[in-house]
DNA sequence: CGTCTTCTTTTGACATAGTCAAGAAAAGAC
DNA sequence: GTCTTTTCTTGACTATGTCAAAAGAAGACG
């Protein structure tokens, strides 16, 4: 997607079309579940004189907007991506950190529906799949058998990544 | 339960028995979600000179002898409750952070499959049903119906609180 | 029961991932 | 081109933690 097209989902958005914005989303195209800190990097090519709030206030108008979403593993800052409005679930890596998408489970609805909603009423079924990804795992195959006892430790480490 | 079962739990764990961790123990039992500064806090009772460190400490050590557990809902501190062991999963109030605790939804299966799972190796799936708790509900009906847009900054003020 | 070793806790500095506010700058309307 | 409003920049501040060194308990052993 090129730059006339972003410039029309923001104004769609009700948003200004703004430098820092385009890059934002340009980043936000090439690496589909960035970090806010990888965003400012990414960003800062297009842009060098952008600051990190003014990224956290990017990504709040488009979070808002309804144009990004914000995800929130455990253990890990907060990703973005622009995949909205279609309720997919995410597979993250315990080593790395590694995001992919996956589409909602077998079924779909069936994730919609605790047994039991102790009163609440629920709008929505958040998901995430926990585990190794191929190259964490492949990587350190004798290594991964030992990680139990690590995992904790290891979500410190965890930074937004390229997904699978 | 009572402190000599405190104690017997600890030693099964490998952590020796003290003042700090059994008074932790006693909070959790009584908040079965509450976050580091309610437990802090709570323990404070037991325990008057208690730091937040301390209770820092004690959490990572009960997490990793497996004792205790850790979710991180977005938006809000990490909470920590007692029952492990049986990969529950949580429902959480949007609106005041409330949790509750729901056995695995339905189907059970399916929500452990993801139809495509990229390379990873799976080995848990977290489930997070948002929506708004009973108490939330009736207190706010009509506020509820353009709450919608308030979400992203109503999660801030998410505490540990009770379960319903 | 007293000593010794080891594990915990305390204390205090530091780190990360942000938020908030005021003024400067840019976007879009006319 | 000028004006109004939104957005960005700059800088201070906040929340939720982590890390390290030394003091203090817990439990083992004689």
């Amino acid at each position: 997607m090129e730059t006339t097209t972003w410039a029309q989902q923001l104004r769609e958005a009700g948003l200004r079309v703004t430098r820092p914005r385009l890059s934002v989303l340009s980043v936000l195209a090439d690496h589909p579940h960035a970090d806010a800190d990888s965003i400012v990097t990414g960003a800062r090519q297009l842009h060098p004189s952008l600051s990190p709030q003014a990224v956290y206030g990017v990504l709040k108008a488009f979070v808002a907007a309804g144009i990004a979403r914000r995800i929130e593993p455990a253990g890990a800052p907060a990703l973005f991506e622009l995949r909205v409005g279609d309720n997919h679930h995410h597979l993250v890596c315990r080593s790395c950190g590694a995001v992919a998408d996956v589409d909602c489970a077998v079924g779909a609805a069936p994730c919609l529906s605790p047994s039991d909603t102790a009163g609440f009423v629920v709008d929505e079924a958040e998901v995430v799949f926990w585990g190794l990804c191929a190259t964490c795992r492949s990587r350190g195959r004798e290594v991964a058998a030992r990680t139990d006892a690590m995992q904790v430790e290891q979500q410190h480490h965890i930074r937004g990544g390229a997904g699978a």
